[in-house]
Formats: C-alpha cells, structure tokens, sequence
DNA sequence: TAAATAATTTAGTTGAGGCTAAAAAAAAGT
DNA sequence: ACTTTTTTTTAGCCTCAACTAAATTATTTA
C-alpha cells in the first residue's frame, strides 16, 4: 500500500501535467505551492516517487510521471471523483463542500467500497463538477470545452464543468444561479478586462467578473 | 486533530475497560495485544496519552481514561459504529466486512458526514451487530444481554447482539441463519463443554459451538 | 524466601515526511 | 558577460509512532 503523501503527490503532478498549459514544465516549485510544503520536502519526496519508478526527475528541468506513476494517479483522482459525486448524489452536499471531505476519504476507502458506490451511482462518468472519472482501468476521457470567459457575445452555450479548485468561488456560482447544465450567454464584455454581461437561463441578467468565469466551461449550443 | 494512533488507542481501551470482565484491569500488554503491536510501543504512546491528560497510568498496574479520554473515545466509536451501519444498509454491505472497512474511514471523515449519515439513517441508537451508538453528546446505552452459551434450555430468545471481533465468526453465524432479531432456543447442551443444540427461527436444528454461542447476546422473549 | 518467570519500562534505532538554513545551479537584468 | 535574483538541491534536524534489545519490577513457584 501506498502511502497518503505518495498518493497526493502523484495525482498533484498529474493534474499540473495535464491543467491549462500542458507545455508548461511541472517544476519542484509548482508541486510544492499546490501541495501547500516547502520547495526541499517537494525535492525530497520527488526523489523518492523517482527511486520507486513512478516518474522520471530531470533535475532543474522538471518532473514526468510513469506508466506505473500515472496508473496510481488516475486511480486516486477516480476515488476522490466517485466520492465527491456519492457526497454531491447520496448525502445532498453541496458542491463547495465536496472536495475537501474527498481528498480525506479518497486513502481511506477500499475497492469494495469504490466498486459499491460506483454501482449506486449507475457507473458514472462525469463528475460533481464535469471532470471525467478514469475508468477502473486507467483510462480518461479527454473533455476539451471552452471557456466561458472566451464565449463568443451572442453565443448561448451550456456549463458542462466548473473549477472546484476555490470552494468560494463554486459557493458564488451557485448563489447566482450558475450551474452544470445552466444555459447562459455573453451579452457584452466590459472593456479593459472588465466582466462579462450574462444572461442565465434566457432569463436573469448578470454581471460575471472574468476571473471566475475563467473557471466556468461551456459548450456550445447546436 | 489528535492522530490515527491516538485515536485508536483511546477506543481500544475504553473497548477493553467496558469488556466482559470489568474488573480486570487494562494493562500495557492486553493494549498492545489488541492493537497488535510490541508492549514497548504500547507503554510509548500511554505515557503521551498520560501527559495529553486523556488517561491515568498507574505503572505495573494498568490504565484508565479520564473523562476527556473517554468524550473521545466514544467519539471515535460513534463515528465507527455509524459508518459501519451505514455501510451495511446504504451499501448493502455483509456485515463481516464493516467492521475493518469503518476501521479506516472512522478517522477520515467529518463532522458534516457524521451528521448526514445519521440523518440518512435515522438518527439510529443501535450499530450493525447490536451495539449502543453513543450520542454525539457521548452518552452511551448500557445495553446488558445474556450470552447464547448461558441462555437456559428450553427458554426462547432473541438475538440482539454479536461480537464483531471475528469476521470469520460473523461469516459463519450469517451462514447457518443466525442474524439480530433470530428467535433461537437452546434444546440441549452436550457435556464437557460440547456444543448446544439449537432451534432457529422455531424451525431448523442446529449444533452451535460454545466459543461461536459465547458471542452471541440473546433477550429472553416475555 | 529465594529463584525463576512474566510483565513492564528504558534506551536507542528506524522510516516517513515534514522543516530551516545554506549551497549550488539556472535565469534574468544591466 | 557579469552581477543579481530566483529556483532547486543538499545538509541537517524534528516529530510521530513503530521497532529491538536490555534492564527493571512484579509475580509465581519451588
């Protein structure tokens, strides 16, 4: 058994690899900001992911999972996913909520337990906030959607997945109405970086800074 | 947050000081036996319990919790014994494997998920084998049954409770129908602590061992 | 009661996984 | 191209909670 702090190293750089900029090199520093430690205690335990062959560590230069490393990284983002949906589904937590109490959970639970709930939930796909679930095997879908602070003015789409990196921010969304599944449309964008107009549901009007709408993805409309 | 091991020491002991011999004093090495680990670890982690005034220690002598010690004690066994439950009527679990899947989940979870799993489950006072839920007051039921291997002949009863220490056992009571809330009478018992006879359900016959009898907990029916 | 046995404690080690402070390497600014 | 700044690594230390081996204290038996 792997450890938590393995764990949570691994599925961290999986995310770095595969968030925003996919160019960008995931460096000791950045792990050690998202894991909220010191830059020498990232250095240390990066040496030891790379002795047990879960990634591969060029030293100055950055950090590439495994086969193996990247196996047990999707293993664990699929327990925390299936948990935040069971807690989102089951127990009617709200969605700010989620992601704490899974990031506890996820080293917790056992294979039953994931095969139960994954079997409660109908075999879900999709997660609280629309990231893809790993199959039980590895393997991930590759949701590409835009953002919405990047939607064409006129342009009604759909909210298909939401950051769930800033509990705050998802409580905001909420609060306004914003939702997966919430139709809305851009009706103009304030000059110098300033926010969105948007109309939600065809229906209210509101004011949406970009920074969180950054955070908000969406499809198109057919 | 106090820790894991902090956490199971406490439950282990409050376990042992309400167990079937309430005189026998809760000594290093029964601790350590339970807890499978070296009586010089057990003695480690007692003098920090001492120090954190979640217990007394009288050396040679034995151990008792102080009133914080047990608040948290029960604590821990709340959460267990309503993760436990969950388990097996939300996830239809076996009641053979709850108990160590609780083991692991009871220090992860939160207070929020202590609350809506009791909601869920309708704010229960009695666990999956029959044991009292404390309250998250810590009060606990003191729930005094007959064990099966004293019941007398010929006297109907109920089982209200079992031992959840052997999985194996439970798996095996399970088998031949014995569940919470089975009428059982014994019929006969075998000299030289042989096994009783016994009729489940006003129905089958079965010989039952007195080892597997002895953790079985049984209400006289009016 | 003295010797043998059993239980407990002490002393010192180990391995995770953090930390700080200092050294070394890389990148940026002039 | 050479400082200066930033990033990364090294070195050494800390806490937790286990361990072994040895010493001490209790208990049991002869």
């Amino acid at each position: 058994m792997l450890s938590q702090a393995t764990e949570d190293y691994l599925k961290t750089i999986y995310k770095l690899q595969h968030s925003d900029n996919p160019k960008e090199r995931v460096t000791t520093s950045v792990i050690a900001a998202r894991l909220d430690v010191t830059a020498a205690s990232a250095t240390n335990m990066i040496k030891k992911l790379a002795e047990m062959n879960l990634l591969v560590h060029t030293p100055y230069q950055g950090v590439e999972l495994t086969l193996t490393g990247e196996k047990i990284a999707l293993e664990t983002i699929r327990h925390h996913r299936l948990i935040e949906l069971y807690l989102a589904q089951a127990l009617s937590y709200p969605w700010d909520q989620i992601d704490a109490e899974a990031d506890r959970l996820e080293h917790a639970i056992s294979e039953e337990f994931e095969d139960r709930i994954d079997k409660a939930l109908g075999y879900p796909t999709i997660g609280a906030h629309g990231e893809p679930i790993p199959t039980k095997q590895g393997e991930i879908e590759n949701l590409a959607y835009n953002r919405l602070s990047d939607l064409e003015i006129g342009c009604p789409a759909i909210i298909r997945r939401v950051s769930d990196r800033d509990p705050e921010m998802l409580r905001y969304m909420g609060s306004i109405g914003l939702h997966l599944g919430t139709y809305v449309e851009v009706n103009e964008r304030a000059p110098f970086s300033g926010p969105l107009q948007l109309r939600i549901n065809s229906n209210k009007v509101q004011s949406l800074g970009l920074e969180v709408a950054h955070n908000i993805f969406v499809d198109a409309v057919d």
